[in-house]
DNA sequence: TGTAAACTCTATACTTGGTATAGAGTCAAG
DNA sequence: CTTGACTCTATACCAAGTATAGAGTTTACA
């Protein structure tokens, strides 16, 4: 299949198809005579599978990490739990840290209820002094 | 005050400080006859401003939208709260969404209790098949 | 006074994960 | 046979900086 109908049957945008293949996540596929990408479906799995993975948040790299580890079903899956656990530790100290931020913003709004002038507005003068 | 001693004062590194120009987030200072840049006490205060705003996780666009509100003391402070609010909704979200990511990723990790071969890791597994 | 270290300057390239374009070639339908 | 849809490569762009090269300047110390 061309690029066009791998695109639509994955979702992802032609220009990420290439995108990826380019970082090597996705092998470089046969092309046709006039040197056209010309696609498996075992490139339409990886994609999914890759699709999945960054919907998980995982970056470029372990994703690469992930099949490589995945290419071999002898090798121990020790690092692709690693990159699990990390990943979940990272969401973990990134949500605190967004919690914090919303307290402090809140906090911030608090000090001007109406639509004043710039003078008189608690949220500006909050700007200036927190930090 | 020369960069360094400003980057040393505020915490930003100078390069940092050098590209808040470009962005024109920080008026151009004065130059002293070997073309160094020579910062006044407000550029310090305006600095402070900025870091603040930024640790907030404002964009750049959205500090100089509050910068240029502030610059006229008579202005209607409304979009500087507009944007604060805007903030705190889209963290409000971005929290959301990292809480299901976080049960998603935690859901897929129980799949694989201990370090295993590829071919029996449940995770892996998982991986292959939520899409 | 000499010189070496520390500082500053501009300009450019790199990062992440794509997105958007230009300009050229290819293919299918009417 | 031409028009429109598709594909190709190469390049530039986004945010918010960071890192570097290569040149000039200032400061400290002997």
């Amino acid at each position: 299949m061309k690029i066009g109908l791998l695109a639509a049957k994955t979702g992802l945008s032609i220009q990420t198809i290439r995108f990826y293949e380019r970082k090597s996540l996705l092998a470089a596929p046969e092309r046709t005579a006039s040197n056209y990408r010309s696609y498996s479906e075992d490139a339409l799995k990886q994609l999914l599978f890759i699709k999945q993975c960054r919907a998980l948040d995982m970056t470029i790299e372990e994703i690469k990490l992930v099949l490589e580890t995945r290419a071999n079903p002898e090798n121990s899956c020790e690092n692709v739990n690693t990159t699990i656990d990390k990943h979940v530790d990272d969401i973990e100290h990134r949500i605190a840290e967004l919690k914090v931020l919303q307290e402090t913003l809140i906090s911030i709004r608090s000090a001007c209820d109406h639509d004043k002038k710039v003078k008189e507005c608690g949220v500006l003068h909050q700007l200036d002094s927190i930090a």
